[in-house]
RNA sequence: GGCGGUGUAGCCAAGUGGUAAGGCAGAGGUCUGCAAAACCUUAAUCGUCGGUUCAAAUCCGAUCCCCGCCUCCA
């Protein structure tokens, strides 16, 4: 298995730590407002990724975090006239909310900044006690060019970075500062009524990158296999998150540093993120899309490339969905029926071969669009197959079971997508059904198409074929 | 300016030296009482220029466009 480690931004052969076990962080939201699809394409990445480790029979132990203390959430919840952590509690639901939709498996521990104000505190002090860090009118601040490996992950060289620095400090901070390129690591507090917890350099808060370092290594271990988060973190988020922690546990930090790339919007193709207001939402969008959609849609694209958000791309998702929800269907309607049981050596044959093309493709770093492209060729195959006189069930079964997993690696729930409730309230759907099958049958083609009129207006579309009528919902 | 990514048919997109996968849309056909679903057939010489090679979308050089990071951001 092959990934694309941004550390030595090539395509490495995937080792873990311990044989059959994976640690793995994600970098999460700043919940001070509803994620939008740029978080959520984030999000959907690495759940694709770690259901397909999980698919290959990995155990995933997966942090993400929420960072619920930074200067955005104070001053929205200083604009909306509520606590920090009220504005936090909100939007983690909301998050949880919009995730579940998207069939985002929880992840196994998703820590909060502000629950870990101990851990944080301790890490930095730590890092003061080896001269990585230095405390500076209530601030602490890390000493960049102390660690020689600072600037490796985003390939930035240092005199650079000093320079373009320079211009974006205040002077006032800069005076804080022994260097431009230092970053804070523990923040002082600035008005009474903000919020702050003690600390050996009085009242602040911490820095953003140092909840990371602390969460990662408190929950995962000092090393850990895989760091993920989207391209703009890398520089200077994950950069700092490798400075520290190695400065802190004297080990190598994380093993493969994966980043996805970025959702654009627009004719002109831009990136889409908070601070550039051009967001959109999960919470909107949801209003619209079938969640199934918007997930299929993402999960599609390899998580290194961008995607380009557009309501044609959506349709196109929407209408391969389809595809698959028509097969499945089917193969449901077919597997139940009374036909005889065939063997069919080359179906079988088929399957296999889908089922080597589809690992080959991601073992590949994930490489999606061949994964798929090796189940569009098997669609065919099997569509035809359910079409036939005979058919080997149990060929088909398996067909069935490996289609399940295959989409649920992208987050597709196959038995969501095929909701029939043949049994349950439809006995009106199944009567009308009936009625014109009996009309059909005395060639009423009037009556028929009536009956089939009436059915579409609720929903139902029937579908005709030698093993018998079929209905689905649209 | 530095660093990184990208440019393949209307759209999405695979493909790192051997003569352009696949999907969507479109067109034609088959099946059907008609439909639906499905099946079959069908399109591009790969941003531009030059070079290396028997052979390049794939390597080298130049050039153009777009996007991102370099400051909070998935």
């Amino acid at each position: 298995m092959k990934i694309y480690n941004t550390l030595t931004k090539t395509k490495e052969e995937f080792q873990p730590i311990n044989p059959g076990q994976i640690t793995m962080y994600v970098c999460g939201p700043t919940v001070y407002n509803y994620i939008h699809i740029g978080n959520a394409r984030s999000a959907i990445a690495f759940d694709t990724i770690r259901r397909y480790f999980e698919y290959r029979g990995y155990k995933v132990n997966y942090v993400s975090n929420f960072t619920d203390v930074d200067d955005k959430m104070i001053n929205e919840a200083r604009a909306e006239g509520i606590t920090v952590p009220e504005l936090a509690d909100r939007y983690i639901e909301a998050y949880e909310e919009d995730t579940a939709a998207l069939n985002i498996e929880p992840a196994t521990k998703n820590p909060r900044a502000t629950s870990e104000i101990a851990s944080i505190i301790s890490f930095i002090e730590k890092l003061i006690k080896k001269g990585y860090a230095y405390e500076s009118a209530g601030d602490v601040y890390y000493r960049a060019k102390k660690f020689a490996h600072y600037g490796e992950l985003s390939s930035k060289n240092i005199a650079e970075l000093e320079e373009g620095a320079s211009e974006h400090v205040n002077e006032e901070e800069q005076n804080r500062k022994e260097d431009p390129i230092d970053f804070a690591l523990w923040k002082k507090q600035k008005q009474p009524d903000e919020i702050a917890w003690e600390s050996p350099w009085g009242k602040g808060r911490p820095g953003w990158h140092i909840e990371c370092s602390v969460m990662s290594t408190k929950y995962l271990g000092d090393t850990i296999d895989i760091h993920g988060g989207g391209q703009d973190l890398e520089f200077p988020h994950h950069e700092n998150e490798i400075a520290q922690s190695e400065a802190a546990t004297g080990k190598k930090f994380v093993h493969y540093w994966m980043h996805n790339g970025f959702v654009t919007v627009g004719a002109d193709q831009e990136k889409m993120s908070k601070s550039l207001h051009n967001f959109v939402t999960v919470h909107e969008i949801l209003k619209e899309v079938d969640p199934q959609v918007l997930r299929f849609f993402m999960a599609s694209v390899q998580y290194r490339r961008q995607i380009n958000y557009s309501e044609e791309n959506l349709k196109q998702a929407q209408i391969i969905l389809q595809r698959f929800k028509n097969t499945l269907i089917n193969l449901n309607y077919r597997l139940k029926d009374d036909t005889s049981n065939v063997e069919d050596a080359n179906l079988r044959e088929i399957l296999a071969k889908t089922e080597a093309d589809f690992v080959t493709a991601m073992d590949d770093d994930f490489n999606v669009q061949n994964a798929l492209t090796a189940i569009y060729d098997l669609l065919p195959v099997l569509n035809a197959n359910i079409a036939a006189e005979s058919v080997d069930k149990e060929a088909l079964t398996k067909a069935q079971v490996l289609l399940t997993e295959w989409l649920g690696i992208f987050g597709i729930d196959t038995a969501k997508l095929i909701k029939q409730n043949e049994t349950q309230g439809d006995d009106e759907i199944v009567a009308l059904v009936e009625q014109r099958d009996e009309a059909r049958k005395n060639k009423d083609w009037a009556k028929s198409d009536q009956l089939r009129d009436q059915l579409k207006q609720m929903g139902v579309i029937i579908e005709d074929t030698p093993q018998g009528t079929r209905w689905i919902r649209e």
